[in-house]
Order: C-alpha cells, then sequence, then structure tokens
DNA sequence: AAATATTTTTAGGTGAACCTAAAAAGAAGT
DNA sequence: ACTTCTTTTTAGGTTCACCTAAAAATATTT
C-alpha cells in the first residue's frame, strides 16, 4: 500500500529540498541539519522546517524533531532521478543545441523538473545512454544507479604524477569559464609538475604542451583519474 | 518606462492564462469573456476575475468590469512566445525523440514554460527553423510573426476536388490516433469522392488508393490546401 | 418596462511556500 | 550544574492561485 516515487507527485520547491538534502547529505550517508538546507537554498529555517514535515509524511525523508533529516531510500531514488533529468538535458544542451559547459546549469534547473518518465527514456536513447554529463557528473540509469570510478582531487595528485581530468566543479560558472581560458576540459591530460610550499598552489602541464599555474583551490575543484 | 514582454517574468498560470485568452479571441480579434476562459482552463469564473485584473496591471489585456477582456500588443507577443516554445518542442520531440504525434501536447504544455530565450532559438536552429509543428500548426518567429497560407475544412471542399493535408486538430490525442488507423497525416493528397447529403459525411480517397468515409465533424478538423 | 435569467464581480476562505519574531530545545563554556 | 549561545521549532503573517457563496451588473423574456 506504499506508494513508489514514481506513483507520487512532488512539487518544484520538494524536488529541490529533496535534491539539496541528497547532496548535504553525501548521497544519503549523513544527516542534514535544518539551517545547512535554509543554506542551500535561500530560504530561512522556518520555511525548511515547514517543508521537512511534508517531506517526511511522504515518506522520503527521516525526521525526528531538532535531530536533522536522513533521506530514506525512496527519497534517493526521488533524487536521483531528478539528478537523471538534470544531467541528461545539459548533455543534451552543450551536445546538441552547442551551449558551452558555464551556461548550462541555470536552464537544466529548469528542465530537470518536467514530468513525463518516458520522455526522460528517450532522451537518454537520443543522446547514446552517456554515461556523465558536460562536467564529468555521472549520470545514473533508469534505475538510479551509478557507476562511479576512481578519481581523486588535482591538489592529492603528488609532483610528477599524471592523469586525465574526469570531472570538474559545475556549481560556479565562472570556475568554468576560467577551466576555458586555461586550457582544461573533460578528457585534458595533466601532469603535476611542481606543488608550491607556500600556498599549495600547483604547476601544470595541459596535454604535454601548456605550462598554467593553478591554486590549490583551484585543483581542489579538479577531479583526475590517474594513470 | 514601459517594460517589453521580454524584460518581465510570468508565472505558469498566468502564461497559460494568456494562451487561453489568445486562442479564444481568434488571436486578438474578438474579446473573451470571463466564463470561456474559465471554461477553457477548468477554473471558475471567480477564479478568472482575480486573475484578469494581475494580467491587466501588467499590461498584456485590456479590462473593463463587465465587458469582458481583449489582449494588447505585448500579450499577444507573450502568447506567440509561448505558443513558439511549445510548437518548436513538439517538434523535437517528434522528429528527434521519435514520439507519436498524439503523445506530444501533454509534454509540451510543460516544456513551454521554460524560460531562456537562448534555449529557445537554439532549439529553433537545432531543429532547421521548422514552419510548423507536428499537426501542422504554424510556428511564429523569433519576432512572433507568422505565415500562414491558404487552407481550408475537408468539409468544405467540393465533391471531386482534391487537396494536400496541412493541418488537423491537435486538441484531442483520441482524433489524432484515429487520423492514424484511416492513414491521413500530414502531407496527405486527399479526394472528396462523395459527401453523404443526410448527415455530411465524406467519403475520401486517400493518397490516390484508400477509401475512407469520415463524419463531417472529423472533416471539420482536418486543413487541406487545394490544388 | 418589469421580471427573470445569466454573467461577472466581490467577499471571505484554503493550501502551498515563503517570511519575521518569539519561544523552546540542545550544545558549549565556565 | 548553570548560564550563555546557537539551532530549531512554533506562532502568526504574506502572496499566489485557487475555491464557494452571495451580491451586483448585464441580458433576455414577457
Amino acid at each position: 500500500m506504499n506508494k513508489t516515487v514514481d506513483e507520487m507527485s512532488f512539487s518544484f520547491a520538494e524536488e529541490n529540498y529533496i535534491k539539496a538534502i541528497f547532496h548535504l547529505s553525501n548521497w544519503g550517508e549523513i544527516s542534514v541539519s535544518t539551517n545547512s538546507i535554509a543554506d542551500q537554498l535561500n530560504t530561512k529555517p522556518a520555511s525548511v522546517s515547514d517543508m521537512i514535515k511534508k517531506l517526511a509524511n511522504k515518506g522520503v525523508i527521516n525526521y525526528r524533531k531538532y535531530q536533522g533529516v536522513e533521506i530514506t531510500s525512496k527519497g534517493k531514488s526521488l533524487a536521483l532521478q531528478v539528478i537523471r533529468k538534470h544531467r541528461l538535458w545539459e548533455v543534451f544542451l552543450v551536445e546538441k543545441l552547442r551551449f558551452k559547459w558555464d551556461e548550462v546549469h541555470e536552464i537544466a534547473e529548469q528542465l530537470e523538473h518536467v514530468k513525463s518518465p518516458r520522455l526522460t527514456d528517450k532522451l537518454d536513447e537520443f543522446l547514446g545512454y552517456p554515461k556523465v554529463d558536460p562536467h564529468g557528473d555521472p549520470i545514473p540509469n533508469k534505475n538510479g544507479e551509478v557507476k562511479v570510478g576512481p578519481k581523486l582531487g588535482l591538489s592529492q595528485m603528488e609532483e610528477g604524477s599524471q592523469g586525465t581530468v574526469v570531472q570538474v566543479d559545475d556549481s560556479n560558472p565562472a570556475f568554468l569559464k576560467y577551466l576555458d581560458k586555461i586550457g582544461i576540459y573533460i578528457g585534458a591530460r595533466i601532469k603535476v609538475n611542481e606543488r608550491v610550499e607556500f600556498d599549495g598552489s600547483l604547476e601544470l602541464i595541459i596535454d604535454n604542451n601548456q605550462k598554467q599555474f593553478v591554486s590549490s583551490e583551484a585543483a581542489n575543484n579538479i577531479l583526475v583519474a590517474k594513470e
């Protein structure tokens, strides 16, 4: 008698809350505080308290007053569906409509809420079942399963080691534009030439020909697969 | 100081009202009653009265109490933008994602509200600047301009005359499925073989080989270009 | 022209998703 | 342990888009 997530209906706001909780909880691993949700969604804690009760009633989170929230398996499944749609639309926007990778997030935020399972699956098929979005984030399949290969932050790489860029932080368009400018893209081959002791910044060699300094902060947001 | 329509923001509900008013007014030709809007949108007249005031304040309709509403040029421009998006998405769904023509309306109703002028224009480009949607409805261009060729309802055709199907009513999925079944599609060549006096139904010859009877009601919803 | 019927508006209310301000619970510092 | 600070919840309010019921304006009939 307990309905599955795709037999239920969720508002845009509800979907955005679940997405935020899913991310803040590290894909469901840790519990999430009211304040952190309010922060993430640019709302006030009082609004979050309201919404949390609704989501708990719908069975997508567990909630005990003052104890933070945990996402349920139902909630995970909903979050993964929305994330799947978001990332598929991003692929569409970049590969088919020729948007740049720093332009697609905002539009995908709207498209991810379009309700039609058949649309999602047909879009997936049209795009050739992509495994990652334009920033290298993995795309959950129809059943919400995600395969994530081994990867580590550029800042964790040892001096002299090499890797291929597999993912970059997608939350800041300015950062993505900066990556464009210095020639970093998904698939770029990067060698960590030198680590500057003083501030942790790195000297990179990109695609075996271009020397480039990046801050440790930037390096943290570039993930590579080691060779 | 008066803002143009694309400098303003409209809710889904507001956009749906303007679309309804635009259609009911025959593209702005006649004024529209409160009841007819309520009818079209499955709401109550009282709700329409509320919304009408808001839309009048935004300058997309003219409104004097008890006198019905007229759409302004600003309103037309908004309606045409939404219709443009709706029809472009329908083309995408049918041509790229291989949906059937009776499946796309509902999904396009959601997609038409996605806000991003660049998205619309890039989609248009991706689709090759289509002139009509899968049901033959003309697609307004970027500036809201629509070219409509001469066409008439099948039921207006004389016995023995021929034409090409250029448009069909898209509001009823069952009707579209019926057209599929009897072999009528955009571009089909149709000869009106005989008109039955008694009920106005027609005997057609479709693509020079298939005889088919259709009711006058169905014939009214099939538009052809005469040879 | 008056009476009746229809249409439209107003008045007041609901739920969703937000808000501020105040109260309550929990965590931290001494 | 007790005071202080922080976090969270509650209480009560707002706007949006809807609703019902009643009142007002317009249309139609006789």
